[in-house]
RNA sequence: GCGCUUGUGGUGGAAUUGGUAGACACGCCAGACUUAGGAUCUGGUGCCGCGAGGCGUGUAGGUUCGAGUCCUAUCAGGCGUACCA
């Protein structure tokens, strides 16, 4: 019978929906697995040949967890929210969820045809109602809650049984009637950077406050808070965007250029976490370079901060330092042009020398920063007084110190950081050494190493006779830490890269904020009026007033007597409130996702404590590594949030993490022949067209070369007919053939002459034309193929290049497959007992797949098939206790060919529902073993022995073999040494 | 600059704790069959050499009876990050 792919697709394709063969329900009797995909965001190109390699992966893995008795878990759902669509609907009026809609199902049809074991069922699409629901509802948790190391009502604070967990806002206002924020620095609460005098304050102080100040100062500790912080802006786009979202200062999604800019934005404490980020890593089972680059994100660095005196003023200011042992070898200190201290430290005479370099400042871009790193700075006017020495330090201002990180502003050791020295040089300030032997004559010496000297320098005494002289670094750096503490000159202090995620967008596309304005502060809607929805708005642009897009909407205030939405025309700021015009980012509907399959239709809450409990969480998550400072931080973080509020019962979210190489395109090249360069042959009379040579015969020619569709293209060797018909312009075109002949030559092309395309790995897509679509694979070769052959094409975790060349063995491989289990039209299995040889090559082929299964490397199972199945065919092998197992070992690669065979194998149930097979290691034993002895330096193999003699007994033979002997006898045996071979190890066992 | 990572035939890639390097597939070559195909089947295919033989895992050393695998240095590519004090 003839391996029909189509039908056999087609048919399976049917029963599964029928048959509802993927859906899953809660079943405690048996274990789960949870397996997910990073969902997609529906693009309007839909997939291409890359987007299922890691559904495909993941797939694999889902059927064998379930053929080994699990409950699996698998589901699949939509990023619905995003910028294209919108970007779009700017230039085309169509409405987001119209492109959103349609491009959703031009994925779900494309995604069908591969043959996924997705519970359809559990479909989640963030831009519905009914999931954003718990999206807004997440973020109104986060606006009530703040965050600290141990509970306020704890006695010792962080001297008791520390607890770092989010908390109700009402537990700190409760604090605050009592104490107002006397002590509350024991309990390690996270706020926004405060001034001395807005951050303290008694209870009466408190008490008396009215409401809208307490909300203010509430403002500073809450989860989700509104801030003015510096954002990244980008004027083209109309909205801010996380650091995450702006790669080398522009845009990831445009390429517009970026800038800084002050706004008040919502934004969400995720520094809080950020201790508990860095140690959840070593909970769970990622690569390490993906925990590197988080670890790397979140920058934990481990230093003091220190008070500095300005001279002849009565001002104070904190700096950051991770070297605290080079106290004595500041020369300079360096401000941030951002910070507050500029204002205050400028001395009239260098105001305008100052006003000049802020404004100088002000005109560059991140970008322009990047890509020239010149010095630049201008003096205060002002000195610092350095706390150990006394000595006066002039203060500057310069860009290469940032107002985001530490306090914004440094203490300079130009000895021993580069910066630094850099700063010193070319502004001549002085440079002075403090490791014994460091050369400081052309570069800093930045390393942690050596013995301290000129700390401080001889002659010159520190207070209370401190010195570091002749300790190393790090005796240096530990002692300085102590003195720093015990004289009050600041603390020890740890700083994260971390920041806080700026969770205000200005878009349209995208969850709109439960929130409406009273007196100018922020109101959270009745949680019991969520979701709040998206409303429909005339133009998808900014307003007029540079508003965002929502600031269009009509019917867009809230109603506070009939909790609901009213017209705009209602707003009197008694009763009806204007609304949020922000929208929340692409981050925030992918954040707890993986809960929300885990309950999918529930709308009394994100997700039942049962279905909590079952499905615990990911153990599998595959998806691509672009989102490792993104998405993986975000959702660890929400994930973190919900277990404190006992909404997840697991702190990480996902267990295993595999990160699927990009498949990259293969371009292929013609190369085209420049005007005004010799040519072969001249015009046949009719209007002559452009002139193309072969790859080979490219270098004797002036060419350009030029993309070519890789549809026309195969093996390399273009398909002339196809390649005129590309383009109108190349209807004529001519040829120079790989053989040198060419297609106007008085004699003809040559026999068998062909156009050599060149070739190269880049990205895919259209503009190269070398996106290869999985329909027309499927249509062509089956689904089975297609994932049988991108899991072929080498290790699912790199990344590689697209070539179709090489399908058709692994659709050749299919076909001998099925032929294994045929004869004529009839099934040819039969009951009889197998031989050692099948059982032989069956075990082999059990023990190598779910090994690979499990180590994710299932590039190798496939050839292990092949081999299989060459033996087996080899053996005329029809027998039922053979080939039924083969079946069930196929099905998580090829499930339709899988299907089909158990069914005609006899079998009513799916083939999902069948057992995976078990490994028996007493049919791999060979019947002889080889030994491996090694004389003078030389190995010889050849040494057979019985495949059940034990160790004593091998070496016993080696040493009495003849060739041993002999050499010993000569005495020029230096050593024997007898290694199993591999088969060896088997009977060892 | 820093961090991570990878270097094996014409190509994608195999090679278990160090043990016959190049599995399997593509491509290529030869042959068979034929309804002449983008079909199927069989055999061959790392490089040099007629041959015996020699050389071969980015490069140079080292450890070892034995190194793709371990160590040291170095070169090249990929990814991430960017003045983080």
């Amino acid at each position: 019978m003839e391996y029909n792919f189509r039908e056999i697709e087609k048919k399976w394709r049917q029963r599964w929906v029928s048959q509802k063969t993927y859906q899953v329900t809660e079943d405690k009797n048996r274990q789960k697995f949870y397996v997910l995909n990073m969902f997609p965001y529906p693009s309007g190109a839909g997939l291409h040949v890359g987007h299922p390699l890691g559904y495909i992966a993941s797939d694999i893995y889902a059927r064998y967890k379930r053929l080994q008795g699990f409950n699996v878990l698998n589901p699949m759902g939509y990023d619905a929210y995003g910028l294209p669509a919108e970007q779009y609907a700017i230039q085309t009026g169509q409405h987001p969820a119209i492109t959103t809609e349609a491009n959703i199902n031009r994925y779900r049809e494309q995604l069908d045809k591969i043959g996924f074991s997705f519970d359809w069922s559990r479909e989640v699409r963030t831009c519905e109602p009914g999931y954003y629901h718990w999206t807004q509802w997440a973020f109104q948790k986060m606006f009530e809650s703040f965050y600290s190391q141990a509970p306020l009502s704890s006695p010792e604070g962080e001297t008791s049984a520390k607890k770092a967990s989010a908390r109700p806002i009402e537990e700190l206002i409760a604090y605050f009637e009592k104490n107002g924020t006397e002590g509350l620095d024991r309990f390690g609460v996270a706020c926004s950077p405060l001034g001395e005098s807005e951050g303290t304050f008694t209870a009466s102080e408190w008490n008396a406050m009215s409401e809208v100040e307490k909300q203010q100062v509430l403002m500073n500790y809450r989860i989700a808070y509104l801030g003015e912080t510096m954002v990244n802006w980008c004027p083209e786009l109309g909205t801010v965007l996380a650091n995450d979202e702006v790669i080398d200062g522009v845009s990831a999604r445009g390429g517009f250029p970026v800038v800084q800019k002050r706004m008040k934005q919502w934004c969400l404490r995720v520094s809080a976490y950020a201790q508990r980020l860095l140690d959840g890593l070593e909970t769970i089972n990622w690569t390490e370079s993906l925990k590197e680059t988080q670890r790397n994100w979140i920058g934990r660095s481990e230093g003091a901060e220190m008070q500095f005196k300005v001279a002849n003023s009565d001002i104070e200011f904190t700096i950051f330092t991770t070297r605290a042992d080079t106290i004595f070898g500041v020369t300079f200190m360096v401000l941030a042009p951002e910070s507050e201290l500029v204002k205050q430290l400028t001395t009239s005479e260098q105001q305008a020398a100052v006003d000049e370099y802020l404004s100088y400042v002000k005109k560059r871009t991140e970008r322009d920063r990047i890509s020239d790193r010149k010095v630049t700075g201008v003096f205060s006017g002002s000195y610092a007084i350095n706390p150990f020495t006394g000595e006066e330090i002039p203060v500057w201002i310069s860009e290469y110190v940032l107002a985001g990180y530490g306090t914004g502003a440094i203490m300079a050791v130009p000895a021993h950081d580069s910066r630094d020295y850099a700063f010193a040089r070319h502004f001549n300030l002085p440079i002075i050494p403090l490791i014994e032997g460091a050369d400081v004559s052309e570069e800093s010496f930045d390393a942690k190493e050596g013995i301290v000297m000129n700390s401080p320098a001889t002659g010159k005494q520190a207070l209370d006779d401190f010195s570091l002289n002749g300790l190393t670094v790090k005796e240096a750096i530990a002692a300085t830490k102590a003195f720093v503490a015990s004289h009050n000159l600041g603390r020890v202090k740890v700083n994260y890269r971390l920041r806080d995620a700026i969770f205000s967008r200005q878009r349209y596309w995208g969850e709109p904020f439960p929130v409406y304005y009273k007196d100018g502060m922020p109101q959270m809607i009745p949680e019991e009026c969520l979701p709040l929805e998206l409303p429909e708005v005339d133009k998808f642009l900014p307003t007029e007033t540079g508003e965002p897009p929502l600031g269009n909407a009509k019917r867009w205030a809230w109603d506070t007597k009939t909790n609901s939405v009213v017209d705009n025309s209602a707003i009197d700021n008694q009763t009806v409130f204007p609304l949020e015009l922000n929208t929340m980012p692409g981050f925030a509907g992918s954040s707890a996702y993986y809960l929300r399959y885990m309950d999918p239709h529930n709308d009394q809450a994100l997700i039942s404590p049962e279905a909590d409990q079952y499905w615990q969480n990911v153990d599998l998550y595959v998806g691509g590594s672009e989102h490792a400072t993104g998405h993986l931080i975000y959702s660890r973080f929400w994930n973190k949030f919900l277990f404190d509020l006992g909404v997840s019962c697991k702190e990480e979210p996902f267990q295993k993490l595999v990160n699927q190489g990009m498949i990259q395109g293969r371009s292929n090249f013609v190369y085209r022949i420049k005007e005004g360069c010799p040519l072969p042959a001249s015009p046949k009379g009719e209007e002559d067209g452009p002139w193309f040579v072969s790859l080979g015969q490219s270098e004797k020619y002036d060419v350009t070369p030029l993309h070519v569709d890789v549809n026309i293209v195969k093996n390399d060797v273009l398909d002339l007919e196809a390649f005129k018909a590309w383009r109108p312009e190349y209807a004529n075109a001519n040829f120079i053939f790989e053989d040198g002949s060419n297609s106007l030559s008085p004699l003809g092309e040559t026999e068998g002459a062909q156009y050599v395309c060149g070739w190269a790995v880049e990205k895919m897509s259209k503009s190269m034309f070398n996106v290869v679509n999985p329909d027309m694979i499927v249509e062509k070769f089956g689904a089975d193929t297609l994932r049988l052959y991108e899991m072929f094409l080498g290790p699912v975790e790199q990344a590689k290049p697209w070539d179709t060349n090489g399908i058709d063995g692994s659709h050749r491989f299919l076909k001998k497959f099925w032929n294994m289990f045929w004869s004529k039209d009839a099934l040819a299995v039969t009951d009889d007992e197998p031989t050692a040889a099948e059982l032989k090559s069956l075990h082999k082929l059990i023990k190598k797949v779910t090994e690979d299964i499990e180590m994710f490397s299932y590039n190798t199972s496939i050839p292990a098939f092949m081999i299989a199945t060459n033996e087996l065919t080899a053996l005329k092998c029809t027998k039922r206790a053979i080939l039924e197992p083969m079946v069930v070992l196929i099905a998580p690669f090829a499930p339709h060919i899988a299907e089909e065979l158990w069914e005609a194998l006899g079998h009513e149930t799916s083939v999902c529902d069948a057992q995976w097979p078990d490994f028996n290691e007493k049919y791999l034993i060979e019947d002889t073993v080889k030994m491996m002895v090694a004389f003078n330096g030389k190995t010889r193999f050849g040494i057979d022995f019985p495949a059940d003699a034990d160790n004593a007994t091998i070496e016993a033979a080696a040493r009495n073999h003849e060739l041993t002997t002999k050499y010993l006898e000569d005495k020029q045996i230096v050593k024997v040494i007898i290694v199993p071979k591999r088969m060896i190890n088997i009977v060892m066992k």
